[in-house]
DNA sequence: CCCATTCTAGAATGTTCATTCTAGAAAAGT
DNA sequence: ACTTTTCTAGAATGAACATTCTAGAATGGG
């Protein structure tokens, strides 16, 4: 019938979310993008809509992507506070890792665009709330298997450990001494024992 | 010899400060500062040169402002914890008080020009340095007067304090459920315990 | 009164912005 | 070979951007 599209689409797509996640929605330019992603101004606009439903179908890619490599390193059967030092972890080491930006896209998102747009507003907070419940969800587990206490309540430790999280993804940008970050993960995680 | 000012420069910085904690440093045009400050374009380049200089003393400023309603809130003598609630509160309070935008400009800037203006991010990390500070001050202070444990390490204890500050900074932003807020709050003011 | 300065108002400049366009070449199934 | 779609390339559009300009009115100390 046609010709068929030459680029993948989801690695363009992920081209789009590292500009974004470097430098937010309104500093990334419609040029910036098709610089970056490598495929015509048209082609952009063709496949992924306009600048604001790009930025839309990165920020979901975004999540998937993270989710996607932080379950991996959670296959591992440790100790649940370990695991839990492991979320930690993999949002710190983001700082050395210069494959992508140091910080996180979704809460730069939350920064950047909450007060300015209500829909992007609700999608970030769902993402927080999955956060949240992977946070419940291993306390559960750990719960049950004996290695957390059940003195402790899940529900408002997962909310509790969510907003250690989200501070340490702002201060992971900024020049802040890395040792004191991780004094911060080791004293957070002392409210589990 | 000549004409005298106008306009109030604090008072039409303060217009400015207010717009950029509102729509961040890129989202906020000339023309926006020009109908919000009230003064004319050139009035703006004369008295606080271009956009980014003006944001820079913003930026001062509002850390002036913030510091000096924080201070006048923590006048009373209360006990340490009291206290340290009492600035936590500050900020969550900026969600209902409407007279400003939720949120915090410092954070904001964190996350948006951190990583693109090495001048900035350092500004940054001195502010969030002196937040770090007034936490150990108050701690030393509870330690003196015997209401918060010798046992506690106040610096580890303000980069804990000051980091899940951040992370508060940065949900009330978000449709983030305002009960959640308060439960942080009290989760993370029980290890002073 | 005079002159230096700051105000007002809005036009001008030149760049960059997001988005759409024309125009044709390349591929893939019928 | 024909048709349909997607590709390439770059120009065009019209708005918005930061910044500077001309021009004159207002003010205050000498």
């Amino acid at each position: 019938m046609a010709r068929s599209k030459e680029f993948d689409e989801k690695q363009t797509l992920k081209k789009a979310m590292e500009l974004f996640w470097k430098q937010g929605y309104e500093k990334t330019s419609m040029q910036d993008l098709v610089d970056h992603m490598g495929i015509h101004r048209r082609s952009i606009y063709d496949t992924f809509g306009d600048k604001r439903t790009l930025f839309l179908s990165a920020l979901t890619y975004y999540e998937e992507f993270i989710t996607n490599k932080l379950m991996s390193r959670l296959e591992r059967d440790l100790p649940t506070k370990q695991k839990i030092q492991e979320v930690f972890m993999f949002v710190i080491n983001s700082k050395v890792d210069s494959d992508y930006p140091k910080g996180c896209l979704t809460v730069n998102t939350a920064v950047e665009l909450s007060l300015l747009d209500e829909e992007i507003a609700q999608i970030i907070s769902d993402m927080f709330t999955r956060t949240e419940n992977l946070f419940y969800n291993l306390l559960i587990q750990g719960q049950n298997k004996g290695d957390i206490s059940n003195e402790h309540n899940p529900e408002l430790l997962s909310l509790y450990l969510n907003n250690t999280l989200v501070g340490l993804r702002v201060l992971v940008k900024t020049n802040y001494n890395s040792n004191n970050i991780e004094n911060i993960v080791d004293l957070t995680l002392s409210v589990l024992d």
